[in-house]
RNA sequence: CGAGGUGUAGCGCAGUUGGUAGCGUACGUGGUUUGGGACCAUGGGGCCGGGAGUUCGAGUCUCUCCACCUCGACCA
């Protein structure tokens, strides 16, 4: 990268909101987390990209299994009709399905599907691991790729394939199925805010915006530099419409033949989107210490000096030997120049080590989450500073997401207060009366839809935001990405 | 899939009324440097998005595809 580009790149993002799209894209490209794929709407994502990526998986994975699910795999095809079985779902995910329809130059007798989703082919298989009350839960994970042809493109936000986690269960009871649900909608949550430092809101989506096929369907919505809100993961519970589809019955111990009722859950690489555009800035990418892939780089100063790169390998190993994801930037790079290139990177902490510090047992340490921060540290005292440093930039990145999501996030009464609000790039909380065509019609003039409608529902008799009908819901309007 | 925009070296761009392509940077080599995007010297790198047309001659004009970007409609 050109030092006049990338001056003229942090003068173009120094006002993020001046054009944030066009920021986001810059940023993925500039900080090597992704390139675009020859296929339209495809993206290869480089190995800076893909370590974020299991960083999320390792963290996820750790949480499931301490809730007693287990991992397997199922097909990436599967035959058309089982798509078709459930009628919501066949409509909802029909247009954009990739069909394979020839091999070579044979016809296929039966068009296979490249999965948008694994409910069909997981509730297949179910149907006949399921016998008896005894087989249940089934608590089952898959990481898989999917693909779903969309009209348009985003890097890491919507690519035509993706990866990500999907969780399938299966429960005896609706209450069973029903916690299920929630219990999993709190874990992302959860890991959203403590592994993320991500703000969400949480809640059951409208019947309009719902999972195709599901009976309720839940979210995290997080909010976006910009004021725009990312669907960040959904729950889903599917009570037995899959069962029907599918037949996935059990033996109850009264003797009674009984439908399953169903959970499943998601979240993708959408996430790496979330990061990027809740914690950048003008000065590029910021990460969270959790997810890093570095999480300290080491920059020497003038290593040709005598003593340098002795203490800059002396720091490496400590660090490291302490569990920290930590680097060397050894390349022969001006000083400002590897400054600059890890800041974009969104590297938590630097390490400067240079000749003057070598005198006095020093290191100039500085954090990314506060710019133009440095202070001098005792060497003798340099793993306990940076874990404790990458403790609290955890922690203050997570705060000024929290801020962030209050500031905009307001109350609207009236068309008139919502107008303003979506305007002004906020989040709304409105009353509503539950009917989908006031939210078609606040789609068309204002470009927001629902959200989802907080557990925490106080209507005090309010009226309906938009048609003045008594209200049934409180439900979050906001623009979306 | 609609509306607008852009395609020239890895990246960012210039290229006049048509005459067979240049700048910056990055990259290679040698040297000097190193505390917020270093400097000198030298070298390599191009089917000017693809195809067709006009012309003696096309990066430049015409047509037509294609890709990408922004904004809508659709979605994790």
């Amino acid at each position: 990268m050109s030092k006049q580009d990338d001056k003229k790149f942090v003068q173009e993002i120094a006002d993020i909101n001046l054009d944030f799209a066009q920021w986001y894209t810059d940023i993925v490209k500039k900080t090597d987390l992704a390139d675009y794929g020859p296929v339209k709407g495809t993206m290869i994502i480089k190995p800076y990209g893909y370590a974020i990526w299991e960083n999320i998986q390792a963290e996820l994975d750790k949480r499931f299994k301490a809730s007693g699910h287990v991992n397997a795999y199922f097909p990436m095809f599967f035959p058309l009709q089982y798509l078709q079985r459930e009628a919501e779902h066949v409509e909802g995910f029909a247009p954009e399905v990739a069909l394979v329809t020839h091999v070579g130059e044979t016809e296929l007798a039966e068009k296979l599907v490249v999965r948008p989703t694994s409910e069909t082919i997981i509730c297949e298989a179910y149907s006949k691991w399921i016998k008896s009350y005894r087989d249940l839960p089934v608590k089952i994970n898959q990481w898989a790729n999917v693909v779903r042809w969309e009209k348009t493109t985003r890097p890491f936000l919507r690519t035509t394939e993706f990866l990500w986690q999907e969780g399938h269960t299966a429960h005896s009871s609706q209450i069973e199925a029903e916690q299920e649900t929630l219990d999993m909608l709190k874990e992302y949550e959860d890991f959203a805010k403590t592994t993320l430092a991500i703000s969400v809101l949480t809640g059951k989506k409208s019947q309009k915006e719902k999972f195709a096929g599901a009976v309720d369907t839940y979210s995290i919505e997080a909010m976006m530099l910009d004021g725009k809100c990312l669907q960040a993961g959904t729950t889903h519970y599917l009570g037995t419409n899959f069962a029907k589809a599918f037949d996935i019955k059990y033996l109850d111990r009264d003797n009674q033949q009984k439908l399953v009722h169903q959970t499943s859950w998601g979240v993708s690489t959408r996430l790496i989107g979330a990061i990027i555009m809740a914690h950048g800035d003008n000065r590029g990418l910021a990460l969270p210490p959790a997810i890093a892939p570095i999480q300290v780089i080491i920059i020497p100063i003038a290593s040709h000096k005598a003593g340098v790169n002795d203490v800059c390998l002396d720091i490496f190993n400590k660090l490291k030997s302490a569990n920290i994801r930590v680097q060397i930037d050894n390349s022969d790079k001006s000083t400002g120049y590897k400054y600059n290139e890890w800041e974009m990177k969104g590297v938590p902490i630097q390490i400067a080590i240079g000749p003057n510090d070598l005198e006095l047992s020093q290191a100039i340490i500085k954090r990314r989450d506060i710019i133009d921060q440095k202070q001098a540290c005792q060497l003798s005292n340099i793993i306990q500073t940076t874990q404790n440093m990458l403790q609290d930039i955890q922690q203050n990145m997570l705060q000024k997401s929290q801020k962030h999501l209050e500031k905009h996030t307001v109350i609207a009464n009236n068309m008139q207060e919502l107008t303003q609000a979506i305007q002004n790039n906020n989040f709304a909380l409105c009353s509503w009366c539950g009917q989908s065509k006031c939210e078609d019609k606040i789609k068309e003039t204002l470009q927001a839809t629902t959200r989802n409608m907080p557990f925490d529902q106080h209507l005090n008799n309010s009226n309906c935001v938009c048609c003045s009908d008594k209200a049934k819901h409180k439900i979050y309007f906001a623009k979306a990405y």
